[in-house]
DNA sequence: TAGGCCATCTGGTCCT
DNA sequence: AGGACCAGATGGCCTA
């Protein structure tokens, strides 16, 4: 059902070469279809989608034709003449040169979007998760940058220990539940149903799905139950020193002042932990020591074609994975060390979702 | 099959 | 005139 895009004209391929513009796409080279000659090349005309294909050369010049004739009202009455200067005719040579605009503009775009995805790769790189195998989505990967200079800020600002639950739950918020998944499964801290219980008070929302006090729910339809409570013990990581949260950082939306706002639905926290960021480039004594086996699950949630999931190792980044805590090179006070294991268990929630 | 995410094309608008 | 930016539309791929 594919749509040819430039019609009758059959020298496009040369006109496209001449503008090197196929040099520069790799799946040209691929012997993939050419971004040119797939997709839809839909105009928008009127309300009417065409395609290019059916706005052949002839049928452009037609177009031009009936425009010049008198122009029907929706309900079929003549319309007004239009006024202004005549739309130039379309003849061959301004169909050529429009195509050829329209091919670099193309270029062009395709490169813009490269670039801003380029720029979002790297915002994807200092985020707490990184993982070059289970990416972010865009959007979540904003929402967590946003979330991120929000939480470093109150570090900052309030002296809020980056370990608490607090700051996870500010990495959270507003986040997909499998996007919080997969950051409570770089973050994990130890469960605190008491928290959980007092997010589901303050907010308002559903909180642990209606199970709060549950250190292991997993309440969200649709979504895979993440096997979470069949890990060992031994396999999950903590911050040394951790403390049992006390609650006392309000959500951004109503309940923190000198926050920013938030337009979103509440992410309660979901998992807490110590470990801040997923590398691949881990040495085999890190990757050894703060393996954590089920954070594989959180990213498959994420994964898709572009997005492979991770198969052996199962954590993003495979076993290979090892944690750091990034916020270090923002020269916070942070004595991370990931020595001491501690049972703890992720909390998913039904209002994770966007 | 629906929904999410993505890449791409496209026309419009603004600016230089 | 041409480039940058934007938003809408569309189709492809993947997962649940």
């Amino acid at each position: 059902m594919m749509t040819k895009p430039f019609g009758k004209s059959g020298d496009v391929s040369e006109l496209v070469s001449s503008l090197g513009w196929l040099e520069e796409d790799g799946s040209s080279q691929d012997g993939e279809e050419s971004p040119e000659m797939r997709g839809h090349h839909g105009l928008t005309v009127g309300g009417r989608i065409r395609s290019c294909a059916e706005l052949g050369s002839e049928d452009m010049e037609e177009e031009e034709e009936e425009e010049d004739d008198e122009e029907i009202g929706p309900n079929g009455e003549n319309a007004p003449k239009r006024r202004g200067p005549k739309k130039k005719k379309m003849t061959k040579a301004r169909q050529e040169r429009f195509r050829a605009r329209r091919i670099k503009a193309n270029a062009r775009e395709r490169s813009r979007m490269h670039g801003l995805n380029d720029a979002l790769d790297n915002l994807r790189r200092v985020m707490p998760c990184y993982s070059k195998t289970q990416k972010l989505s865009k959007i979540e990967t904003l929402r967590l940058a946003r979330n991120y200079i929000w939480a470093l800020s109150e570090v900052l600002e309030s002296g809020q220990s980056p370990e608490s639950h607090g700051f996870v739950e500010m990495l959270c918020k507003g986040l997909s539940q499998p996007t919080s998944n997969l950051v409570a499964g770089c973050l994990q801290l130890g469960p605190s149903p008491v928290m959980l219980n007092k997010v589901e008070d303050k907010c308002g929302g559903s909180g642990v799905g209606g199970q709060a006090g549950h250190t292991l729910s997993y309440p969200s339809p649709g979504l895979p139950s993440p096997p979470y409570g069949s890990l060992e013990a031994s396999h999950l990581l903590h911050m040394k020193g951790f403390k049992a949260p006390v609650y006392d950082n309000p959500s951004p939306n109503e309940c923190s002042s000198g926050t920013p706002p938030y337009d979103g639905p509440l992410t309660p926290p979901l998992s807490i932990s110590g470990n801040f960021a997923l590398k691949q480039e881990a040495s085999p004594h890190e990757s050894e020591r703060n393996y954590t086996p089920h954070s594989g699950h959180h990213a498959h949630y994420l994964s898709s074609h572009h997005y492979p999931s991770s198969t052996a190792g199962g954590l993003p980044g495979g076993p290979q994975g090892h944690l750091l805590f990034q916020a270090s090179r923002y020269e916070l006070p942070l004595d991370v060390a990931f020595d001491s294991f501690t049972p703890s268990h992720l909390v998913t929630s039904q209002m994770g979702t966007i």
